[in-house]
DNA sequence: CTACATTCACAAAACATCCGTTATGTGAAT
DNA sequence: ATTCACATAACGGATGTTTTGTGAATGTAG
């Protein structure tokens, strides 16, 4: 029976890993203390030490699961249109992590719909990638790779298709597998830059 | 306190109707069979009068949320491309009880990525609506209001640039007023035409 | 270096609450 | 007298939280 010492962040990483898992698996209508506590091999005695409440608990996973994405290196990729491509690419859920993630926040959106405070940090974390995209789209509209248009709007765009193949991809994996994704996307970004 | 004679369905559709409401208001975890008497001013004995158990009390509700939308008029709108656009005009979170409805099937989404059958079913109708949305982009590639391409992938593209617009809408209506949700729609429709 | 006290990191168990379900009661209509 | 349409109340189980116990590591005094 394994001791751990001093090391307390990297405990709360570790279960917040184990909520993850958990999630994942059985959705926030599935997520018990006792779930979590027995995916990590555990007792609650050991979520309680760490967390004052199952609140916290699962605000720590969701702002670790966010911190982890936004802290992920860029792939290699040209600006302006293929870099909008590239952050894009690394959304959807064409690897099983990016499935679980994203089923993961899928999932949340039931509670935070129901909670004014939840509701407001998810608008904003999709403000916050609404800008990331605006950027991209400026970019390209400067290099002359998609057409002038308002930003704001072709950004909300792109949020929408994004978010949108993202739910369809979890609901038919089988109808929606990676190459299509791709071949979506792609034909959604030649669209927007007026090519037939 | 009114006696019910007879109409049971009529009852029924009573208490899915308070069901849409908890639903609306508190989503699916905070859906209680007291939450939902007491939304209907009556206690749990009435609900399970009428269904069996909690499973079948919300499927019958989202049973009768889709049958509502399928048995709406088609509001008048000419062939193909126009067409199109009035179904997704009905869908998108314009009117607070489209929002409602929406916000409803979101909120549904955690519990049928955990469960195999509701996942199925929600595939199904998912699929239903990109059958839909095929035909008119069939017809209007026919009337060359559309440029010649897979119907089944421009559907699907469709239909994923509209349920992320409605998951925009929901999560930050101010910044996704009805006239903008009209104007971004316009404006994807147009990039598939090809208008610039 | 050793004995002991303290702290840490949990496990174990108890608790109160809430939930879905079931059992029972009751008044009106038939 | 029976049935229908509920209300009322009870029940067992699950859940988040709190309390208590415990063994190892760590510091400390002699």
């Amino acid at each position: 029976m394994p001791r751990h010492k001093g090391d307390h962040d990297a405990r709360r990483r570790d279960v917040s890993a184990a909520v993850w898992r958990v999630l994942a698996a059985h959705g926030f209508g599935g997520l018990t203390l006792r779930a979590v506590a027995t995916e990590m091999g555990a007792t609650t005695g050991l979520l309680t030490h760490y967390f004052p409440s199952k609140k916290d608990l699962v605000a720590h996973a969701l702002t670790l699961l966010d911190e982890r994405r936004a802290g992920r290196p860029d792939r290699p990729a040209p600006d302006g249109l293929g870099a909008l491509r590239a952050m894009l690419l690394d959304i959807l859920p064409s690897t099983p992590r990016a499935a679980a993630d994203n089923r993961i926040w899928v999932g949340s959106w039931d509670a935070a719909l129901a909670d004014p405070d939840l509701a407001a940090g998810h608008a904003a974390r999709y403000a916050g990638s609404r800008e990331r995209i605006r950027q991209h789209v400026r970019t390209a509209q400067s290099l002359g790779e998609l057409p002038p248009a308002d930003p704001d709007d072709v950004a909300a765009a792109v949020q929408s298709f994004a978010l949108g193949l993202i739910v369809q991809a979890l609901f038919a994996p089988d109808e929606f597998p990676p190459e299509r994704q791709t071949r979506l996307l792609d034909g959604y970004l030649a669209t927007l830059a007026g090519d037939r």
